[in-house]
RNA sequence: GGCGCCAUGGUGUAACUGGUUAACACGCCGCCCUCUCAAGGCGGAGAGUUCGGGUUCGAUCCCCGAUGGCGCUACCA
């Protein structure tokens, strides 16, 4: 493929709050479309809006994004420091004629739509500094007076594109508002900006949300004004909450950093998004679980669908047990070290132990916090019973005290085995008379603390006999 | 309000340019397995494709209208 056929696609988030879920698909499609056609993923902040922008705010994205893996190629730029290119592009619209200085302020502006939303029409800017003479306008800046510049819409007409998800967009220009371009500080707003930067970084795709739609009718105007060619703008349908109202704080989590928190694996977030809103196509309708390779290979705009599409936890859910069932334990290790970290867990069993017995747990494990709370009994003696499963498996007296004998015969064995701790509960549970599978639950409560987990004999195995012996010894001292 | 977009079970999606008992996954229910729980296996409930017209031999698919949802409507992005 050579250059000029090679796509350049970017992500420009605003640094006015961390990366959502929205964000982080539109970052994801941007970037599995860069990647499946080898073209430029470009990073572009855009914190043109000083008030609400912040550097924190920008590292929290940028963590998002390193934690969902999605990495850049160029950038990331920041439009606040991009200010002359905006103003040289705003000079070049008035001298063209496309845009004209408005005088009207903030506080007049605001006064006249207060006004005209009492009477009815749609309260536009009514292009009362449009007719100010050039010169004029010119001489009025000149002597100090503060000024805006807005682009000046064709009066008749209409203005469309192609989208390359929701086909021919078309709007009546009476319906576009004379928008500002250059605020009188020489600010450049958002519909500016964007063009400009997107023109100056060669940019082929625009892949951004649907919220954006609106908006393109104003871009195009400019790229036309401009004379440049017209990027392929792709909008992606939103993601929405639970009652498919846009997703919020109100729904929970919605910034990317609080499901690395609550211990989702990146990679089976990163799925998850990848089908909300896309599919690779009908030869793969019966398959969801996708490797990053899979997504890049598969990935097209064609597969994007033009309905909004709702955010579903129990899904999510889903993708996390699967990914951390069928992750590479080695891998796994590390992530779930953070974990401990986090919760100021130390564990106290040797490497080769821990690698084993996270491969015996991580089948049933929902998600990573798993390992550092009801997991923690296989990793140290320092682990609480959950009064629930005591409630259920270890209330009777008599369980407790046969659990106890069982320890004295455990302790005689020779060799520990899942086969000899086996045969030696069974033999033992016949002789007194009860059932081998209350001493099973029973005992599984007293190693673990839960009344959930794997076989218990594999259990005892990776315990080990010397924490096996101890804890069935101690199961009088467990809290009723 | 105006403008724009969208509309398949509860959710995500499939159904080649009109012809299928409308498919798959998550979730839900039941059974099997079993030392618990997951997993796994088997089975089930759940949509006649938002509604109403039209075109057609035939519409989830094309057209019109309505309804609903979402988006935009700032010197925010």
């Amino acid at each position: 493929m050579t250059s000029s056929t090679s796509p350049r696609v970017r992500f420009a988030p605003s640094p006015t709050g961390y990366l959502h879920v929205g964000g982080a698909r539109t970052a994801l499609f941007n970037w599995l479309f860069a990647r499946h056609f080898g073209g430029a993923m470009i990073l572009r902040i855009e914190d043109t809006d000083f008030e609400r922008s912040s550097e924190e705010m920008v590292e929290g994205i940028l963590t998002g994004m390193r934690w969902l893996g999605l990495n850049w190629d160029e950038g990331p730029f920041y439009q606040s420091r991009r200010l002359d290119l905006y103003r040289a592009t705003a000079e070049k619209l008035l001298a063209s004629g496309h845009a004209y200085y408005c005088f009207c302020t903030k506080a007049e502006l605001e006064k006249r739509r207060a006004e005209a939303a009492a009477s009815g029409p749609p309260p536009m800017y009514d292009r009362r500094c449009r007719s100010i003479e050039c010169n004029a306008a010119a001489a009025r800046k000149a002597a100090g007076e503060a000024c805006a510049i807005r682009f000046a819409v064709p009066d008749g007409g209409s203005t469309s594109f192609d989208d390359a998800v929701f086909g021919r967009v078309e709007f009546a220009n009476a319906e576009i508002e004379d928008f500002v371009l250059l605020r009188s500080d020489g600010v450049p707003t958002y519909h500016l900006s964007v063009v400009a930067d997107d023109i100056d970084m060669r940019l082929t795709h625009i892949i951004r949300g649907a919220d954006h739609i609106s908006n393109t009718p104003k871009q195009v105007l400019q790229y036309r004004a401009l004379g440049a060619e017209l990027p392929i703008f792709a909008h992606v349908p939103l993601i929405l909450g639970p009652d498919k109202t846009r997703l919020s704080k109100r729904h929970g989590a919605t910034s990317v950093i609080a499901y690395k928190d609550m211990g989702i694996l990146p990679e089976a977030f990163r799925n998850f998004l990848s089908q909300l809103g896309w599919t690779p196509g009908p030869e793969h309708k019966d398959q969801e679980i996708f490797s990053s390779e899979d997504l890049i290979r598969l990935f097209s705009l064609d597969g994007i669908s033009k309905s909004n599409a709702v955010f579903n936890n129990d899904k999510l859910a889903w993708f996390n047990t699967e990914y951390i069932r069928s992750y590479d334990t080695k891998k796994l290790l590390p992530l779930i070290e953070e974990e401990w970290k986090v919760c100021n867990f130390t564990p106290e069993r040797s490497p080769e132990d821990i690698l084993h017995i996270i491969d015996l747990l991580k089948p049933r494990a929902r998600n990573l916090k798993d390992f550092a709370t009801i997991f923690r009994a296989y990793f140290s003696d320092s682990f609480e019973h959950d009064p629930a499963a005591v409630a259920k498996f270890l209330k009777d007296p008599a369980t407790r005290s046969l659990l106890a004998q069982l320890a004295n015969r455990y302790q005689q064995l020779s060799e520990f085995t899942e086969y000899s701790t086996e045969q030696t509960l069974r033999t033992f549970a016949d002789e007194n008379g009860v059932k081998a599978g209350a001493l099973i639950n029973g005992a599984r409560v007293a190693l673990t603390g839960q009344a959930v987990a794997p076989s218990l004999f594999a259990v005892m195995v990776a315990l080990g006999n010397d924490r096996v012996i101890a804890r069935l010894k101690a199961v009088e001292e467990i809290a009723q």
